[in-house]
DNA sequence: AACGGGACTACAAACGTTTGTACTCCCGGG
DNA sequence: CCCGGGAGTACAAACGTTTGTAGTCCCGTT
């Protein structure tokens, strides 16, 4: 913990009584096999003791990269990121790499800033989170041969690595436990279908549901303008409305549901009691709301770690393929489901 | 959006016909008296036209500095952080600086680790929202000449600058509401005084009792062992063991207010009917709990911002006075407080 | 006995900046 | 007429790496 001045490779050559260069090589396990096993490990042995750390700036000059990795983001302040944050951050660190995060607050303006910076700063490669279903900036970022890969969401455009939760199945189990507590008139309380999640839920709600021999009835889907707690309560109220009946509802994500709740009680609605509804992503604090939600868990931290992986992955062989990963979810079940009164 | 091969210093000397050091002096506002008004508006011209961006990577080998900083934290998943992180962000990226964040999940050994990590790395400076009141691993840092700003926390061995909310006048606010209410048995559940937080809370609450004129009672005050849930719980647990009444309780912070939530209900104590409960903080959600938790806004966002720019000055100047600034918070009403019924 | 070549190492240039120093003008004063 | 000096600019070294190339040594083959 002492003030050390930094030791630099010249040090370490000299401690090791061999040519900089030579040292060089020693230390990088790529050349290693170009110089002598013993000078290897005098050198070696010498980067130890002196406690020798590289100094990245100067590699990255050298090598032309920063080992910096841009995340572009909506809002760090949604709580499903910061778990995400944390899996790159683990997986990045390791190989040296430092993430540099930049909301857009779902503005298409800060959005083009942002990627603007990143792009001046020379960042070696983004995780993005703001994918929209046709998206013209990532088309750009491709073109200029930017190491990508998105999270969350994903292009239809194609050809870009991504790292997702499968919503068909995360959608899939929600409704299943929701027939198997025996409703039958299940609502779905959707969200844009502009962004690949929206359409996915929608598709698999829609598709599940048939397989489930459940009746669609259009009159028991709405959709909210956009993930979060208000729009979510505008289509909750549409759907009361529209004086249908149902007795669940399965909601595009938490924040959604969480909308769905403040006009339950806003209406004198008793949940689970009247109807149960299941949410999407188990947020922090999904558990602390009342009733507690029943959701679906989508494994956030390890969809950072493994978008983390991919992109170093790309960043090394631009020629990799690009997987599309997707994790499973887990049914989390809590207080705001039980079966149907009638 | 174009693949623009870099820019160098060297392109816009020779396209403003000069030599390349005298392009740098004009482009650093440091420098650029030194070179001739018409050159410099040549040169700026230049710069502007190819889109010249300097090479932070080559600016910093030379300058001795990675333009980044470390932001060392328990654990980015806690709420209060992110907002945090966004100030930081906001205030740092403006100055080229880089944030990178690492969590020490409260773990001695981690935190060594990751301050380690953050040395090696050779960071320019580090946001530590780790501290304890002695903290040996802070005088070490400062011993190795590390500029530091603490947040949240302080430490006592002083001459370390800080930004923290105003605990005394935030704790004070909490009191007095209870205390217009009417309530005169006013509990206090704790955390630790081996922080600043936790003793400054436990003090402002003695103090402000005193000067309120109310009685302070040790068998109203208990404290819970770390700022979480569980914590929180058991400590109730223990208060309400101790069979004395009070009609209020102050918690140390809202995870802590949530573990008296949990202890209420489980116990089938009504809050806010039988007891009041003020949280401290103002976590995201804090109005979704039932009730909707009252408590101390702490204006996190603004916390960031303060210790990104005093981190920059004491980067710039190391010789820089230790300011230890306070901000103001504000105290939000919701349900979780009422008059006493007795 | 000479030589080709493998194994290893040293040399030097380069990445894109910043900055100390040296150079060239040109003007005014002695 | 010469010289000191200020203003402006060019030159070159340096930051700490990586890597192409050239050098040395020695062994085995002819």
């Amino acid at each position: 913990m002492v003030t050390q001045q930094p030791i630099t490779l010249r040090d370490v050559a000299r401690a090791a009584e061999v040519h900089p260069s030579t040292a060089s090589r020693a230390l990088n396990v790529e050349t290693r096999p170009l110089v002598n096993d013993g000078t290897v490990a005098r050198v070696l042995a010498a980067a130890e003791a002196l406690g020798y750390e590289p100094n990245s700036l100067a590699r990255g000059l050298k090598l032309n990269r920063t080992f910096q990795v841009g995340f572009v983001l909506p809002d760090l302040t949604n709580p499903l990121f910061p778990p995400m944050v944390r899996g790159l951050e683990d997986s990045l660190n390791g190989a040296k790499y430092t993430v540099v995060i930049a909301n857009t607050d779902n503005d298409a303006d800060k959005e083009r800033s942002v990627l603007d910076a990143m792009l001046r700063r020379r960042v070696d490669g983004l995780v993005l989170a703001t994918a929209r279903r046709h998206d013209p900036a990532i088309d750009g970022l491709r073109e200029a041969g930017m190491p990508l890969v998105l999270v969350n969401r994903t292009t239809e455009d194609g050809g870009v690595p991504s790292v997702t939760g499968d919503d068909h199945a995360g959608i899939g189990m929600a409704l299943r436990h929701l027939v198997e507590l025996g409703h039958r008139r299940i609502a779905y309380v959707g969200a844009p279908t502009s962004v690949s999640t929206g359409l996915a839920r929608y598709q698999a709600f829609v598709s599940w549901a048939r397989s489930e021999g459940i009746e669609v009835d259009a009159d028991l889907m709405v959709s909210a303008d956009w993930f979060q707690e208000d729009p979510g309560a505008n289509a909750f109220r549409e759907l009361l409305e529209r004086d249908v009946s149902f007795t669940a509802v399965v909601a595009a994500n938490d924040l959604i549901a969480l909308g769905c709740y403040d006009v339950a009680t806003e209406q004198g609605i008793s949940v689970p009691g009247e109807v149960s509804i299941v949410g999407y992503n188990d947020m922090p604090f999904a558990d602390k709301l009342s009733p507690p939600l029943t959701t679906v868990h989508v494994p956030v931290y390890e969809i950072g770690r493994r978008a983390a992986d991919l992109l170093l992955e790309t960043i090394d062989q631009p020629t990799s393929m690009a997987d599309a990963i997707r994790l499973r979810p887990e049914l989390i079940v809590r207080g705001s489901t039980q079966p149907p009164v009638s």
